[in-house]
DNA sequence: TCCTATTTTTAGATTAGTCTAAATAATGTA
DNA sequence: TACATTATTTAGACTAATCTAAAAATAGGA
């Protein structure tokens, strides 16, 4: 069967397919990946013929494309990598969590199933990166938690920081000069309706702050009580 | 300049011929990289232009190859990476010494300068790999201490072993049972003109024992008085 | 020195992954 | 339903790294 290891390459498709089958019922375009993972539709499309050929995917020309077992096994074997390494370079490296991504990025592809075994138990067995995303298990499963984004939240609620929707360095070192963290309480004081800002009292901090619509649609909460 | 980064095909390469240089002063050959690298004389050859257009080597068509400045830079950084990672492996994650240098294969080739950083103090800036190897510095710069093979010891002779020439799974597992690890010293009782094999007494085992001419040429050590 | 065996290089193909430009299919509007 | 726009696929080419087979250069022995 797939017995030769996956490339580099195919394996960032995989992980790519994964998160944008995951965020979005309908099958994935070809567009969508080209644009996730930084490269044009034609070579998408060769690559899709690729994968499908060896059955980690499900393609049919011109239909988009959807995850079959084997591949969504595949995807989550690089992101297990992924976000394990991600919460090693924090926990174990005192990287920031602005600065672990990139890395992240190299780390995942490589295949040793002992040092990431290891790196698990040196941490722990951590079930979530230091984004707040949930890291699956040796066998696959994910368990997503029940979230929302902070954007749907009513006015006067209050609500817990569980993850963050963008690791891009920009957006995450904003936050923190916000002192919004993983695990920050915050309560929604206004929705501005003409341009969707929104006011914020954000614990910890004297003063409440205005965020646009743009961070408040990349910060998923849990409500609070 | 060489901005653009190294091909992990290049690094390769470039370690290689750089390990071969160090152990013989004349030019190293085509068929000596082809038989490093695991390949065929006429990639090696296409790999040499490119590195000589470079500027990493210094290549003359049939005259064989040496290294230059930028390029042993280029090398000892990949080796510099190679046993750092190799250090981590056996002193944060418990592997065994047989079991890092496949996994540093792929480690080596990380672009991070603030990650092997950040390795090398939680190692608390170590100068030696498992196999008893000098890491270079964050300069290039290598102190390979003066030692010799254990072959070359007088009969009656104490040394103490302080580096393995050869890091394959089978001859530091052999090495383990036999009770012999970096540090450890030995005697020889008797060397065996006829085919070279040597009595030995190894510290902390009862009975002396008898090793080939082939171990004790892979064995580096430094004489005790 | 000459000749042969060995080493090295060249020539020409191949594979993975990418690209641009052109062709084709799907979609949505009139 | 017809047409124009958009999305996707195909065709053909390119680069990095590899290979085999053939040509060329070197080295060593007679
Ligand atoms: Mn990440
Ligand atoms: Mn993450
Ligand atoms: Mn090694
Ligand atoms: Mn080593």
């Amino acid at each position: 069967m797939s017995k030769t290891q996956l490339s580099f390459v195919e394996e960032n498709y995989l992980k790519a397919i994964y998160h944008l089958t995951t965020e979005s019922k309908d099958p994935v375009s070809t567009n969508a990946i080209a644009e996730s993972v930084q490269t044009r539709a034609a070579s998408v499309t060769d690559m899709l013929k690729k994968l499908a050929a060896k059955k980690l995917i499900a393609y049919k020309k011109y239909y988009g494309v959807s995850m079959t077992g084997p591949g969504e096994k595949a995807a989550l074997e690089v992101i297990r990598k992924h976000r394990l390494w991600e919460t090693f370079l924090v926990e174990k490296l005192n990287f920031t969590w602005d600065q672990v991504h990139e890395v992240a990025e190299q780390l995942e592809h490589i295949h040793s199933p002992l040092l990431i075994q290891r790196i698990d138990a040196l941490l722990g067995y951590p079930t979530h990166d230091p984004h707040g995303d949930p890291i699956p298990s040796e066998q696959g499963e994910i368990t997503e938690q029940s979230h929302i984004l902070l954007s749907e939240l009513k006015s006067g609620s209050e609500g817990k920081v569980v993850a963050v929707n963008d690791s891009s360095p920009d957006f995450l070192r904003y936050l923190d000069r916000l002192g919004i963290a993983i695990g920050t309480r915050v309560t929604i004081i206004e929705k501005v309706s003409f341009d969707g800002s929104i006011e914020l009292k954000v614990e910890n901090e004297v003063k409440p702050l205005f965020i646009s619509k743009e961070v408040s649609d990349n910060l998923w909460i849990t409500k609070v009580t």
